[in-house]
DNA sequence: CTCTGCATTCAGAACGTTTTGAATGCAGGG
DNA sequence: CCCTGCATTCAAAACGTTCTGAATGCAGAG
């Protein structure tokens, strides 16, 4: 195989990694997903397993998890009693994916943890020391502060999930603030 | 002090380490950044060792980093030889300073290496075989793929540092593909 | 029913990261 | 110039996470 092709191939997969590490994935699921991503046929266990030189134990609690945040998808491949997967290549259904499941859940969990705090500092209102209350003033200033950042997000998520329909590829560079 | 401040600074501080964790940083950042918050007044170094039930050392490395992301800031105390150490509590302020480097940085060098993959995959054009050739296609597919969802999020991340001065959260509801 | 070839599981090993605490450095006061 | 009180550093330890590989499970073929 060309020398430039084995390049390519090589640090797409280990900036697949680094990818999966910087979205708090382990690195070899994002090595998976580069390795699985770059090949036209769908590979086995064994074959990824021989790719990148991990154990098929690993792989495959791996490439189920890749499955689970529909990285990855299993082929059937008549004939085989092997399991063949390949990468969803279309980005967009990635970022919707993870988008809209971990990243959702984190901050609509947040927000329901400073609302709770309000609620409780609001509810000890009339036991509290003047000192006391000088102390829950300070604290309902901070956390409202942080409650503008989880909306804020919020309401960033919500946004891009919703035009998640109509987003392609070419359209995505020709992104304008109004 | 009343059960519910008690319970509402504690939750406060283990959600700022969770988002610590969330965002790729130690979760002791996160937790000192908490306590830090949720304190009217500058902290020390002790201070927040005892707080925390962690050692000074520990204390004093991530005071550091946390001062150098822009979340945390020292604080002069007249005839004091202690240091103090405030947190900024602007979050738009901690996001700018997070976005604007680590995040920016990784965008940029992704689609470096992205770029160089394609000018890889031209420079050989003319020294494959027919089925390489395939192949080197079928890599470039992918990568223009990588390369959308990386401009993307670039553009994304303009946007926001770009409305840094007053962002306010109207704006992001308003993007758009045109 | 057994054999075969594969996938899956999980205890233990390997590994990487974070914390600790003793040693060190540093500055101001006397 | 030494003493004191603090911050900082860093090697070793603790800890958590991820991987391995043997054991197990499972399904189809004969």
């Amino acid at each position: 195989m060309h020398k430039n092709l084995v390049a390519v191939n090589s640090s797409t997969v280990s900036g697949m990694g680094r990818l999966a590490r910087f979205f708090g994935f382990s690195e070899v699921m994002g090595r998976l997903y580069g390795i699985a991503l770059l090949s036209p046929e769908a590979m086995s266990l064994d074959d990824l397993a021989s790719e990148l030189k991990i154990s098929k134990g690993s792989v495959s609690m791996n490439m189920r998890a890749l499955e689970r945040w529909g990285m990855a998808k299993e082929v059937w491949v008549r004939g085989e009693r092997k399991k063949y997967y390949k990468a969803e290549s279309d980005m967009w259904q990635v970022i919707r994916n993870v988008l809209g499941s971990r990243e959702q859940r984190e901050v609509l969990l947040a927000l329901q943890v400073l609302g709770d705090s309000v609620e409780k500092l609001q509810l000890a209102e009339s036991e509290l020391s003047a000192e006391e209350l000088k102390l829950a003033q300070y604290y309902l200033e901070r956390i409202a502060d942080l409650q503008s950042f989880f909306k804020f997000a919020q309401i960033a998520l919500e946004t891009i999930l919703g035009s998640a329909e109509s987003l392609d590829f070419e359209a995505i560079t020709k992104i304008e603030i109004q």
